[in-house]
DNA sequence: TTGTATGCGTTATCAG
DNA sequence: CTGATAACGCATACAA
């Protein structure tokens, strides 16, 4: 009933009249006599035990924690995939240490050190962070970012939904696209929906006009862009396709200030799949990521720390979802 | 330099050439002799030396986490406070240990105690469940919600913002006002919004209807409301208090599907403050609340626990901003 | 002031 | 298969 100061395994050993070493074996599922194990689960239950997880970490050298390493979670995407990892981590028994970095490399790689020192089981981080120490021994996996070899990058297919977005943007009509981007300036997985994107241009013969700048470049950069394509409230593009939902929404502003028309004079498709107050609309017409599954192969990956070979880039499919900047 | 095996006070006791009692005392900041701080500080340097979380929480029954239980990380409101959260201790030096329930009791009830078990230094919790019991001893932090004597609660300005937002709707023009809600049936701050709306109106003389419904009812109970009060065209209220931002969004959307224009023929308010991709535009005009200061605040009041006499309840001030469903 | 010794609750290693 | 016992790394009361 009372948990009143703290029960020990030693206080379980004595109500159920075994030893120590006993109890601690049936705790940890290692198999003990028929009787010796009924008792000891009485007594459990009667006393209301409950593992220290200190104690046990400091013992064998091992926490339940999983380290979660993210930029912000401002970002719909970041808290999205937050939320799912929490989740996962909940049902496989595992808490989750959370960090918030900005992105900042000094704060990424204290992070890491204090998830080695939590003795963590396992750390999952998105960093674009290429001199980024991983401690050793800890199962690690990256997102959006192939961290090196042995260590595992989940990541959506993001060539392919490059490629997709091209393809629905010509498919609704669309003869001169544009790929707008601003991102890490860090090669990471997300740069090949650049790629993919070209590459369906290409099969096609579409012309295509690339932007692609550093973050940390003013938006203004695109307003100038797009004004400079601009000739008699006439686009030089009928169709683009931005790197992430945010610049969608934010060119999808700038055209409407414009005087365009979105989707009658320009289409637009983003990338990510963000809704509004997390499970309403989309803000555009987007490349779903699939969250959920990628948070779900994560946590799989990060916890099956022994599994022989593990592959060191794992692609999720991505779908495509109408959201009102395209014509479809 | 290498921190290979794993440095503990002993080694540093020995490289200083001083007793592990005097390295503890050192690391702790209990005052020892000048030369012997010295020493010892140098040996840690030069070795490496960082505390064992675990041991030192195993050994003085608290770790350097904190709790914090919220429903989700989808609803902006939720995620924006956990980003303040995650950030202001990760200022005082303390980690998130993040738990999220659904709103379930259960899982409320569960995290609370597996927090207790991981000896956090403090628990921060937003939940409307009034059976959950509270681990004694651990300072607790409440949000939205009173969770009984001697344990704070942080709440914005739930009756001034719902003042503020009727006399915001008057400021405008609106004669017929109409307060919609949905939210838990169990009772909590957020209900004093619609008490500051009616005080407002009641002041003014200005015909009000209010219509509350609980969380679970779907949200087509609205759609039928609004539906019942128009006629001709017109609707029998020119300006609406809605409790959340998301609800707000909802209800803007229900209105153009009836042909009515916002702001010209029917203006919006709702409650949060929550934006766009998380800093971009508000979604509506909105009552603001002011997460950042309410994170800085539940952590502050978390992490002094010998405060006496901590105020019951503490509410912050919001603001009002316009978000294009108003006329102002 | 500094050093010593004990114990926090577990796990793991050995004898029985 | 079970039971005593020694660490794990640190904090602290107590002795020097």
């Amino acid at each position: 009933m009372a948990d009143s100061k703290s029960i020990t395994m030693k206080d379980v050993a004595r109500e159920a009249g075994v030893a120590l070493g006993t109890v601690s074996k049936v705790v940890n599922g290692i198999p003990v006599g028929k009787t010796y194990q009924r008792r000891v689960e009485d007594a459990i239950e009667k006393l209301g035990y409950h593992v220290n997880p200190q104690a046990r970490a400091l013992r064998s050298s091992r926490s339940n924690f999983i380290g979660v390493i993210l930029p912000n979670l401002r970002n719909p995407f970041f808290s999205r995939l937050a939320d799912c990892l929490c989740r996962e981590l909940s049902h496989r028994s595992h808490e989750m240490l959370l960090f918030l970095t900005e992105s900042n490399f000094d704060l990424e790689q204290a992070y890491m050190l204090m998830s080695e020192q939590q003795m963590v089981s396992g750390i999952i981080c998105l960093t674009y962070n290429p001199e980024l120490r991983i401690p050793k021994g800890i199962p690690t996996v990256s997102i959006d970012r192939s961290l090196g070899p042995g260590i595992a990058c989940v990541a959506s297919d993001n060539f392919g939904g490059g490629s997709l977005a091209a393809r629905k943007l010509m498919e609704n009509g669309c003869k001169r696209l544009a790929f707008l981007r601003t991102g890490s300036s860090l090669p990471n997985e997300t740069d090949k929906r650049r790629d993919g994107f070209i590459r369906a241009c290409t099969d096609a013969g579409i012309p295509y006009h690339c932007e692609c700048v550093d973050d940390g470049t003013p938006y203004s950069a695109f307003e100038a862009f797009l004004a400079a394509h601009l000739h008699d409230g006439r686009l030089d593009f009928d169709g683009i396709f931005c790197a992430t939902d945010l610049l969608a929404y934010k060119v999808r502003r700038t055209l409407l200030q414009m005087g365009l028309r979105v989707p009658e004079d320009v289409q637009i498709i983003g990338y990510d799949g963000a809704q509004c107050f997390g499970d309403e609309d989309y803000y555009c017409s987007t490349i779903v990521q699939p969250v959920e599954e990628m948070a779900r192969l994560c946590v799989d990956l990060v916890l099956q720390s022994r599994a022989r070979s593990i592959p060191c880039l794992l692609q999720i499919p991505v779908t495509y979802a109408s959201g009102g900047s395209t014509r479809d």
